[in-house]
Formats: structure tokens, sequence, C-alpha cells
DNA sequence: CTGTATCCTCATTGATACTG
DNA sequence: CAGTATCAATGAGGATACAG
């Protein structure tokens, strides 16, 4: 696609270059765009899970979305997984360091949701009067 | 869904409770996961812009996914459309005081991003190194 | 210029069944 | 218990054409 080039009169607040298929940003937001990898890495946060234990709190994710996810977590060093030779098997899911450090930089954001929302909801009503 | 019920052990770190629908948090992703809207309100946040501006920075983005965006964009409150009755019609958007906070709150996610950009990536190559 | 409408394709997801 | 495999359905998104 692109691979520089806008408009260059203003500073690159959101990252070097926002089209750019490799940006930073573009990473983490698909990443958090996965509904269901936040829900995993929060549930994580303070415990060591089982697979089953994960797809029972995490109400509604399903087995194969839920292995997906956690496939994906594992692959970015997010999290753990750690397999012990029972019968059957016994698999427990923690956070490293690193899940627990972008568990933390996304409070900031709930922090907005949290404080925002009634703001949201407001200018939702609003507009929803208003355009029928 | 669910209605309340989680492992009552741990704080609710996220949020009250992120099985909710309603829970602020999902809202909030919801959004981000949208991943044009975010570089929408990047590309608002020192300027105002015009529609077909906005489609010719933002590379890629189709005319009605642009559209879409836009207006739920404006139905949240965080940006402002206005229309002059110029022939043709000429419409800017703007962001709103609630959209330049939501855009502060992400770059910390962002700077999360820059920072631990390489450890992910290194974390994605052991990983597919191990596995084949 | 700023959209809306239509069609069509492709990826994600859920359900189900099966395996180590 | 912890997954993988397969299939069907749903819907987001692109391309295109058209309208105010």
């Amino acid at each position: 696609m692109v691979t520089s080039e806008k408009p260059a009169s203003r500073p690159q607040s959101l990252c070097f270059n926002v089209y750019a298929k490799d940006c930073p940003t573009r990473m983490v937001l698909d990443r958090l765009g996965d509904k269901w990898a936040l829900l995993v890495l929060d549930r994580l946060q303070n415990d060591v899970v089982r697979f089953n234990a994960l797809k029972r709190d995490i109400h509604g994710i399903s087995q194969k979305v839920l292995s997906q996810v956690l496939k994906n977590l594992e692959r970015d060093g997010l999290i753990l997984r750690t397999a012990y030779p029972t019968v059957p098997v016994t698999v427990e899911y923690s956070l490293k360091p690193l899940g627990t450090t972008l568990i933390e930089a996304v409070s900031s954001l709930t922090h907005w949701a949290e404080t925002h929302m009634s703001e949201i909801q407001a200018a939702q009503h609003l507009y929803d009067a208003s355009k029928g």
C-alpha cells in the first residue's frame, strides 16, 4: 500500500506512520481489537488458570476461539503456557511480565471509558433523538 | 448472557464486570477495534478536515467505511460535523474535546507499542522457530 | 463534493464432532 | 482435560454506480 507520505505539516502524534502495515500502533490495536484477548489477559492478571477454567470464566467464548487467542498471546510473548504430563494432561496459562505491562497500559483506557461513558451515552441519545 | 458472577477472589481490575455487554471497557474496545476510527481521530487531532481529504490521507479506506466511521464518531460525540451550504456542499470534520481526551488516553497505548514492539517481534520469531 | 445503495467476496465465528 | 478438524452461517468490507 502506501509506503510513506502523509500530510507533512503536522506532528506524527500516534505513530511514525500510521499507514504502514508494520506500524506498532496498528499491531497493538489489532491485538486489542480481538475482544477476547484482553479478557484473557485480565483473567490471568493475578492467577494461573487452566484452559477449561478460562473457558468457563470468560462466558461466551468458544473452545476454538479461546485456543486461537491463547496461541496468539503466547506467540507474542504475553502469556506463558505450561503443560504437565499428567493423565489427562494439565495445562496452565499465566501472565508474563510483558503481558502485565500491557494490561497496565490498557488500564488508562479503561479509566477513560469509566470516566467518559456517560458523556458518550448522552451524545448518542442526543444524536438518535435528532436523527430519528 | 452472564449478569454477574466471576471468580470473586480477585479485584475487578479492568472493569466492574467485563462480561456485561454494557461494560464501558467493552464499548471503548469495540470503538478501538474499528481500526479506522482511531486513524480518523488521529488525523483530526490538529486539523479540521473535509471528507475527501480524509479519504485521501487515510490511504486504503473506502468511501463507505469512512462515512460509517464518521457517523459513529459523531454519534459518540467525539467529532463534530459541519456542513456549509455551498455548491457543491462542503463538509468539515473536527475533533470535539471528548475526542481529544480519548486520543490522549490512547497515546499511552501507542507508547507501550513503540516501547515493547521489539520484544513482541522477538517472541514471535522465537515461537515460530520452535513450532515450525 | 459528500455521501447512499447495491452487490459480492472473503474472513471470522459458532456448532459439532473427534483425538491424544 | 486440552485441544484440532470440519462445516455452515453471519457479517464486515471492497468495488462500483448513482444521487443530492
